[in-house]
DNA sequence: TTGCAATTCAAACAGTTGTATGAAACTATC
DNA sequence: GATAGTTTCATACAACTGTTTGAATTGCAA
């Protein structure tokens, strides 16, 4: 253990590089003249490339996810056990658009890092990625006992569209820009956020009309 | 020129085995082994790995784009140069969508392909994907035609709310199944693009004008 | 100080990759 | 059927990759 210098310091210089040039031509030997450490040592800390990718997307995760369960627990206490569904959503998606949107100049490596990890899709990062189903369960279960009339498949279906637009922006926000010439501002974080919450609210609540429970939906 | 035999070999191969194992551990060997050509033979026909991809990806493009253009002409001189808007944004995301999902033991390589290139993100795809955006324009063209109160802003985000929908649908199908446990029938390909569809349409047309909103069926 | 484990280091390893070469095998034209 | 141009082939190249090794160094406890 002694000073943990040697590991953390890889883990910046990982995080910085990856985050500026993407994880597809950042190597081994890149990251440690960075750090300013030994070759072998990354090998040493972490067992391998892969794991060091890891341990940088699971920390990462792990925050936003925390800041997401925060949120939603907070509205549906204050609810007494039923929250909005906007606030809903707001707290599914706003911590992931906070975190990577916003002045481009003022983004932290954190950001960056996790903004590369959404677009590139680097195989340890996926197979974290497959184990985020337990988180969401959790919001597809808040949402059910804010909708009670809402079919479980339209849930789910919201669930997705709301990721879908903010993942979405993210990874294509420069190409937005270009298209809008500028006119479309993703630094106004809040105002991205509140565009998202309000399209998925929509397609959440719209056309409510009656259980038209057509055919296979009566499982479960 | 001859025979062309040997060029339309690799591409044949080169796509199958992208579709069926990404672009990450798919080497020029592997993909002349396929094809049963010399290894030399894609440097001689297309100068190199890159541009191999390249003309794989560039040629699946072209084709959806003039699906999508074919569409949006027929529906835009039906309505004398104005089309509802569900048919213009039918007309960007249903051809994706119908190329990309469907059952997948039925799915054509060409849409494993194209899927591959929509979660991985490699250097020479992400090239020619940033020369989209003037194909883009005539879409915006269209829905600006479609709804002249629109502002431009709102035109831009229910564009890019559109294609995030169908891209991430596409993208993250898998788990969908998985976090619905199937309920999420992603083989009825026409109900996911009315869904996306219908949801895109509520982003471009609510809180203004009165409702148009042809009472869809919003879900089923 | 001595001893022992944890850490760092330079060096090499083993493999893979895309690409280049120059000769051989074709193909079509005259 | 010779010839010029195209295409195929086996092979080598050169560079880069993540990982391992075993010796040196360090830090700490007895």
């Amino acid at each position: 253990m002694a000073s943990d210098h040697t590991r953390s310091a890889i883990l910046a210089a990982a995080e910085r590089l990856y985050a500026d040039r993407g994880f597809g031509d950042v190597t081994l030997r890149d990251i440690v003249a960075e750090a300013g450490v030994n070759l072998a040592a990354v090998n040493y800390h972490f067992g391998s490339k892969d794991e060091l990718i890891a341990e940088l997307f699971v920390t990462r995760s792990i925050a936003t996810n925390r800041e997401r369960l925060h949120e939603l627990k907070a509205a549906e206490e204050q609810g007494g056990g039923r929250a909005p569904i906007e606030v809903i959503l707001r707290a599914l998606v706003g911590p992931t658009l906070r975190g990577c949107l916003g002045p481009e100049n003022q983004r932290s490596t954190a950001a960056r890092f996790m903004i590369r990890a959404s677009i590139e899709s680097v195989p340890p990062i996926r197979r974290i990625k497959n184990r985020e189903i337990d988180h969401l369960r959790k919001f597809v279960g808040a949402m059910r006992r804010s909708l009670p009339d809402r079919s479980d498949v339209d849930i789910y279906w919201g669930l997705n569209f709301a990721l879908a637009m903010a993942h979405h922006t993210i990874r294509e926000s420069e190409r937005l820009t270009k298209l809008s010439e500028g006119k479309c501002d993703l630094d106004d974080v809040e105002d991205v956020v509140t565009r998202v919450v309000s399209v998925a609210t929509m397609a959440l609540t719209a056309g409510r009309m009656e259980p038209k429970v057509s055919s296979k939906v009566a499982a479960r």
